[in-house]
DNA sequence: CCACATCTGTAGTGAACACTACATATCTGG
DNA sequence: CCAGATATGTAGTGTTCACTACAGATGTGG
C-alpha cells in the first residue's frame, strides 16, 4: 500500500493566495476559478485537499488568525489598559491600510451578510472576532483588578468598544479611508478608555 | 395615446420588502427570486421599474436614507456635540437590535466586499455613509465655532469616529450582539466625544 | 516491476443566476 | 369602440456558478 502522488503545490502558499481573493471580494464574490487561478492550482486539487469552498476559507481564516495571533499577543503585552487599547487601534490604522493586503479586515470583509446556503459564513467569523474581543476582556479585567482601570469601569464593555471600533475602521479602509485618517479615529477613540482609566494626573 | 396600463404593485410597499431582503442577505445574497417574492410582483415588473437589480438596490437605498434623514435630523438638532454623539449612537443601540428590521445597517449589511462586476456596490454604500458622516462633521463644526468643543479638537476626526463605531456597532448587531451589549459600546464611545467637549464641569 | 494510493489536468455536470421575449391584459385619448 | 401605450404572467434565454468523473501521472511498499 503506497502512499500515493505527492502534492505539487505548497498548501500555506496558496492559502496566502485564497486570502487574500476572499478578503477583497468576500466569501460570495470570490469564484472558484479566481482562487484556483491565484492559489496556482486547478479546482480538483482544491478539492482534495479544503474539502469545498467554505472549507477553504476556513483554512485561510485559520492562517489568518494564526498570523494576527501574534501581533495580538504584543498588543496585550501593553502595561495599561489605556497602551493597550492605543497599541491595538493605532497598529489597526497600519495594518488595514498596508498596500501588502487589501484594504480592511478579512474577519468582516469576509461576508457580513451572505445569501441561502452560506448563512454560516458571517457566523463563522463573527465567532474568530468574538475571540479577539475575550483576549481583550481578560487584559482588561485584569487592568481592572490591577486598579490601572476604575472601579466603576466595565472590561467586557470595554472590550466590545475596541473591537466595535477595529471594525469600523475596517469597512472605512476598505471605502478607500487612508492611513491618517484611520489613526484620526484611533487617536479618538483611545480617549474613551483614557477616560476610564485611573490615576490620570 | 394613451397612457397604458397602470401598476398593479405599490411601489414605496414593495420598495420596502426590497430593503428588508437587501438588509438580511446583502446585495450579492439577495436573489431575484426571493426580491420578486418579497416584493409580490413577477420578474418583469420589477425590471420594468427599476432597470435592473442594483437600480433597485438604490431605489431602496434612496428609501431608506430618506427614512433615516428625518432621525439624523433630529440627532442634529441635539443642543451640544456631546449630546449628538449620545442621540446618534444610543438611536442607533435601539434601531439596529429592532425587531421590525433585520438587525443591523443596511448600508453596511448591503455589501462591504462584492465579487467582479459589482464593484460599485461597495462604493455606493460607502458613499451613503459618507453623507451621514458629512452631516455629523458640520454639526461638529459648529460645536466648536460654539465653544461647545474645545479648541483643540477636530471635528472632521470626531465625525468620522462616531460614523465608524455607528458602523462597528451595526457588524456587532448583525452578528447577534443584543441591544445592551450595543448601549454600552454607546455609552463607553460617547465618553471620547465628552473628552474632546470643554466645559466639562 | 507490480499492486496500490494519491495527486493532477481536461472537460465537463446539473443547478442557480440575472435577465427577457412574447402574448395577453388594462388603461387613456380621440 | 378603436389605436396606442404600458403592465403583467408564463416560460423561457444564455451565462456562470460550485463541484466532479475520469484518465493519466507520480509516488510508496512488497
Amino acid at each position: 500500500m503506497g502512499m500515493g502522488r505527492p502534492r505539487e503545490f505548497d498548501a500555506e502558499m496558496a492559502l496566502d493566495q485564497a486570502m487574500e481573493v476572499f478578503w477583497r471580494h468576500g466569501y460570495e464574490g470570490a469564484t472558484i476559478a479566481q482562487l484556483t487561478e491565484a492559489m496556482g492550482i486547478n479546482p480538483p486539487s482544491l478539492y482534495a485537499c479544503f474539502g469545498n469552498k467554505e472549507g477553504l476559507l476556513k483554512a485561510a481564516l485559520d492562517r489568518y488568525t494564526k498570523l494576527r495571533g501574534v501581533w495580538m499577543d504584543e498588543v496585550i503585552a501593553a502595561p495599561t489598559a489605556r497602551a493597550v487599547a492605543e497599541r491595538m487601534l493605532m497598529g489597526i490604522a497600519d495594518k488595514q491600510t498596508d498596500p501588502a493586503n487589501p484594504p480592511g479586515c478579512l474577519l468582516v470583509q469576509g461576508g457580513i451578510a451572505c445569501g441561502t446556503g452560506s448563512e454560516n459564513v458571517p457566523f463563522e467569523l463573527a465567532a474568530r472576532r468574538a475571540q479577539n474581543e475575550d483576549q481583550l476582556r481578560d487584559r482588561f479585567v485584569r487592568a481592572k483588578a490591577e486598579g490601572d482601570l476604575k472601579e466603576s469601569a466595565d472590561p467586557a464593555a470595554l472590550a466590545r468598544y475596541v473591537s466595535a471600533v477595529s471594525v469600523g475602521m475596517g469597512v472605512m479602509a476598505s471605502s478607500g479611508a487612508d492611513r491618517e485618517a484611520l489613526r484620526q479615529v484611533a487617536d479618538v477613540a483611545v480617549q474613551a478608555v483614557a477616560a476610564q482609566s485611573a490615576d490620570r494626573t
